[in-house]
DNA sequence: TTTGACTAGTTTGTGATACAGACTGGTTTG
DNA sequence: CAAACCAGTCTGTATCACAAACTAGTCAAA
């Protein structure tokens, strides 16, 4: 246990994608995109990545004829969240154990 | 700018580090190698990272004939904690933007 | 109907780096 | 002398973020 935290959720591009999600609940590629201002490839691997986490549902379906891809956060993600959220307040609390 | 985050900062390990260090101002190699369970190697290439980035000054001294390596927080550290959890907050209370 | 632009993504390649573990050089203790 | 401690350095490995290249399909228009 190197820290504790959860890289998946610490890098901060997931962590704002995972926010937007917790926001929104449900968002397609070119919102997270364009607000995110990523390129295709780094979004993609990035919502891979959270989807192999289990805190991204990718859903994928066609706007007429052309497809389109959106995400949705799962249980799992928003409990990663908030975990994650508390560990860093310890941190930010953090002070030299008197013992 | 991927995401404006300092890496050096956001590093779980460093982290912990720079938040002791913010706390007591000054501390040894000891102290933080048994509080933060590190091994020797990965806490000194930590200190050496944050030493070249200016957040950390070393200090090496002797007790009787041993040596004693103490670390101490720059202004520029102080000031880097400040900016990166000022960012924090930011994606902590992230939106979407309506426009 | 094939050429060319555009959309929406996925795959691949690379450089950076966190961490463990082995080793160094010196000191002290048994 | 041997073992343990201190404070490192120096490998090696495995991960991984990111960009760039690539793929697959759509939609004109000539």
């Amino acid at each position: 246990m190197t820290s504790g935290l959860d890289r998946v959720v610490h890098e901060p591009t997931r962590l704002r994608i995972l926010m937007l999600l917790s926001a929104v609940e449900e968002t397609d590629f070119k919102f997270l995109q364009s607000t995110l201002a990523l390129t295709n490839g780094n979004l993609s691997s990035h919502m891979s990545r959270l989807e192999k986490a289990g805190y991204v549902k990718i859903l994928k379906g066609f706007v007429g004829k052309v497809t389109q891809t959106r995400y949705h956060l799962t249980e799992e993600g928003r409990r990663a969240l908030t975990v994650y959220w508390k560990q860093i307040d310890e941190i930010r609390s953090l002070s030299p154990q008197v013992s």
